[in-house]
DNA sequence: ACCATTCTTTTCACAAATGACAAGAATGGA
DNA sequence: TCCATTCTTGTCATTTGTGAAAAGAATGGT
């Protein structure tokens, strides 16, 4: 028939070369151009391969969001012999994984802001933070800490917070004395849900 | 002499111009034009008040951080006769005005947007949650609250935490049951420190 | 009335990013 | 070999944002 199709190779690559320079400039100033010079292709390539800007845009941010999913995903058996996850164990993960890639963290920092001005990104991101409650507060059931699923939904969304907190403010340097202390409060809350 | 000065009222009109389209735009998206557009202004005439693009980010900035920082200033004295605050009250300004603004919300996050690339404006937003982190720990010292300054310090932090959280996540559609559920439990760290 | 200072309008030039498309080269099968 | 399909190069026009500056208008004091 005809020549092979690289097409897919081809976006792959270009993605990829986006993802650098969004991660290095941020998304408003990354244009075709840079990401051409960085993937090594005349812009008109790029051009072909992934449309116009918007249409590259969206890709990428299909793919950040796949990423983040599928981060937490594998977050969940915890790569060990841990059948039956505990809260303590998934508040593990979420304190040393979820939330202290800085790749990670710098691209999700991107969808946050984009949401700002996006409805669809901000749905998506509220889903995925609303899987991580859910799998919060469904552990918290089995393990029978809160009192009723209202207290435990406060408590999850106050668990997390925690865990995005101090990803937060480390970025800006200020951290807690020790590494593992906001994870020890976090310890303490629910501590103190499950003695009532 | 001359003709009488309008500049401290023009760049006042401009800055405040330019202020409502980061707001509605995006620092990144907001041109020159766009803020002339909105204050009524030709393009030529913003720039002979405020210079140049980049002039007009930095008189921004001044002017977002300085805004918080009082922002932060008059939250202290608790307006009525509260000669002396107490971690509570603290907690409750921090709870119900520092972090529930949306348009210095919105503007922060710009800020916090802007800090991943710019060390400047990194350090400027560190100094300020800084400000507020020894705001935290100064009164619990006063109080007796937890046994050393490190760990008030790992308390303030988490108690920031779950403001900010409560913050990032209610943007997003995520929020407590109740609206003060998180403040609550903030008031559970501080009853657990204070316990021992 | 005059003038120095300040404000305002208008215009030009330049650079960067984008969108579109023609024309050529490479490739794998018939 | 030939050809349809796919990839690649190169070029052009348009738009948008920016920087700079000349020239004119307004104003307040002398």
């Amino acid at each position: 028939m005809a020549r092979a199709k690289i097409e897919d190779e081809r976006k792959e690559q270009i993605l990829a070369a986006f993802e650098a320079c969004v991660i290095r400039l941020g998304l408003a100033k990354t244009t075709l151009q840079k990401v051409a010079d960085e993937v090594g292709l005349p812009r008109s390539l790029v051009r072909y391969f992934v449309g116009n800007r918007d249409d590259m845009v969206d890709l990428l941010i299909e793919r950040m969001i796949e990423r983040a999913e599928q981060n937490l995903e594998n977050a969940r058996p915890d790569g060990s012999a841990v059948v039956v996850p505990t809260l303590e164990s998934l508040l593990d993960t979420l304190f040393t994984a979820t939330f202290s890639d800085p790749t990670s963290n710098s691209i999700v920092g991107e969808l946050w802001y984009l949401a700002e001005r996006d409805e669809t990104i901000r749905k998506r991101l509220t889903a995925m933070y609303g899987r991580i409650l859910n799998l919060l507060i469904t552990q918290m059931q089995a393990e029978e800490i809160g009192r009723n699923n209202e207290e435990r939904k406060s408590l999850a969304l106050a668990l997390i917070s925690l865990a995005y907190g101090q990803a937060s403010f480390a970025f800006l340097g200020l951290k807690a004395p020790r590494a593992n202390t906001l994870r020890l409060l976090a310890g303490t809350l629910i501590g103190d849900a499950g003695r009532r």
